[in-house]
DNA sequence: CAAACGATTTTCT
DNA sequence: GAAAATCGTTTGG
């Protein structure tokens, strides 16, 4: 089933970041459908956290998604090229998000791949927020979209993830702010082949 | 109006 | 493992 709202508009994004993980990322582009099980997620804390654009309070036009009503999705394209899917959590003018890092293909399979044009190695058709989202066909135009019905979806499987196959990554670099530093803000499924081998955990 | 940067991916060494 | 590609958004003049 589809996950309700209320799913979205807590406060806690963290949470929420985690119970992401083992939920189905449904697309429906041009009629075709793809999805793929949420296997790696990063929390955006808003204003709190440096790597956010909203860090601060900033608010722009590309930003202004952010801070929408949990539910919403926020396609930001970054690199010219790359298309990063997320999902605003937390209520109105509170800029949380929930950064989709890698997915586990289920539907559409071939369908990714031809996208991809030369994606032949399928661990890395969808690992990665880039290219899932090139994937799973998300565009900047699908910014701003209610993820209850429509064109995107998150739906609950059924599957439970358990607490001890969720690996927890804490951001690095921050020296000066302890606190921050040990925020757990980066989560995947443990053994799963389908989690971007990226350079942040 | 013009210059610099970035929540990345791919490819070459 | 490291560097390049690439363009919309942001920031400065």
């Amino acid at each position: 089933m589809i996950l309700p709202e209320r799913f979205y508009t807590r406060k806690n994004v963290v949470q929420i970041a985690k119970e992401l993980l083992g939920k189905k990322l449904v697309t429906v582009i041009d009629g075709v459908v793809t999805s793929g099980i949420i296997v790696e997620t990063e929390a955006y804390a808003g204003i709190t956290d440096k790597a956010s654009h909203a860090y601060g309070g900033r608010r722009t036009a590309r930003t202004e998604t952010m801070y929408a009503q949990g539910g919403t999705a926020y396609v930001y394209l970054c690199y010219g090229i790359h298309h990063l899917f997320n999902v605003v959590t937390n209520v109105e003018d509170v800029p949380h998000a929930v950064l989709i890092r890698g997915v586990e293909p289920i539907e559409g399979v071939e369908v990714m791949l031809s996208r991809k044009k030369k994606a032949k190695r399928i661990p890395n058709l969808t690992a990665g927020p880039g290219a899932l989202s090139e994937a799973l066909g998300i565009k900047t135009i699908h910014t701003g979209l209610s993820l209850l019905s429509g064109s995107i979806t998150i739906e609950d499987t059924g599957v439970k993830v358990r607490p001890k196959d969720i690996k927890i990554g804490t951001r690095v670099g921050v020296d000066y702010a302890e606190e921050d530093a040990y925020a757990p803000y980066r989560f995947s499924i443990k053994d799963n082949p389908y989690v971007s081998k990226g350079k942040g955990l």
